[in-house]
DNA sequence: AATCACATGTAAGGCGTTACATGATTGG
DNA sequence: CCAATCATGTAACGCCTTACATGTGATT
């Protein structure tokens, strides 16, 4: 699935423009997916000349011209295909941890401060998440934004229970070192 | 932190070659980093070039000469650099939540279904997991293998306790288009 | 005075994967 | 006999980001 294909899912929603749909992908999307301009517009040009989306023009005065694009039933039906397929597995990656796994080079202090850092990180993202999952408008956005409170939560609570461990860890480093 | 600053730090473990590198991605980083042999080797060609990390060369019959690299003082200090920088943030992309957040448009047993299989496979994961994690050499690993271990079962959690959400939204939806 | 919201796009480049190319040895 | 392990590498391509290019109007 890339970003081609999840404009389309954007636009079964309704139809929208281009700055909308990199809208959308921030306010409804941000814990699974980024996108950029430079990917957005094209991926509407192309689904535009395969025929999945058709685009009307509205011209503005001092703007550029409004583009709203809509879904076409051959756009619905190939998103619906996509999304039938069995949905290939997630992409992480965290420099946060992979620091960690090298935290045998790091003095106690930074791993310390690391760690706090996440921990902070994440209450913020939590404290700014917790309002706007209550308003959310339909039920999906509201399981995922609390999916994304719970994965949250669960990672501070691990974070503070094993902490030590890598802290003692590195103070016997720092010992062993003398 | 790209696949190039990681093999250096696989290196700060001991001298290794690309193969034994790309083992250590699979069996080390799994859960944070993948690198294929596309990256790994115009990598170590590229650091060699730099002067951070050095290679021995060994021929052997029937086999392509192996490569054994370590890490030079230099790779070490600028390994250090990189990691005592502030992280920057996870990189997520989930091709399963995207799909949930679509199901407006998937009949309510395909819902079912792929929720079904993401706990299986979450499952199995950690099946496999529960045994490696106590036999993990370090303490980093170790509480990295833990992390993994907590998230999935955070996961499944989560999908058990809040599936009926999705799947009674699905069936409403179902009605509602009769 | 500055920043945000609106609105579209391109070009260059980064980063990485997949598939290809080659081939012996060992274990199930 | 087939798959996995060992061992290195390249070429083509995909996908996406960043920075650039342009400009108004409203809010702070």
């Amino acid at each position: 699935m890339d970003i081609r294909t999840l404009c389309l899912g954007i636009l079964t929603m309704g139809d929208a423009t281009g700055y909308e749909i990199k809208k959308t992908f921030e306010d409804r999307l941000d814990l699974i997916f980024h996108a950029s301009y430079g990917s957005i517009y094209p991926a509407l040009n192309k689904l535009t000349e395969e025929g999945l989306v058709s685009c009307r023009e509205f011209s503005q005065e001092k703007r550029p011209d409004k583009k709203i694009y809509s879904i076409t039933a051959n756009g619905r039906y190939q998103f619906f295909d996509a999304i039938m397929k069995k949905p290939a597995a997630d992409r992480f990656r965290s420099e946060f941890l992979a620091t960690l796994m090298f935290s045998h080079l790091l003095p106690a202090s930074a791993i310390s401060e690391f760690i706090d850092d996440r921990i902070k990180d994440r209450l913020q993202k939590i404290a700014s998440m917790a309002d706007e999952c209550g308003s959310k408008q339909t039920v999906r956005e509201q399981f995922l934004c609390n999916f994304g409170l719970t994965m949250y939560q669960a990672e501070i609570d691990y974070l503070q229970d094993n902490r030590h461990l890598l802290e003692a860890d590195a103070l016997m480093g720092t010992r062993a070192a003398e």
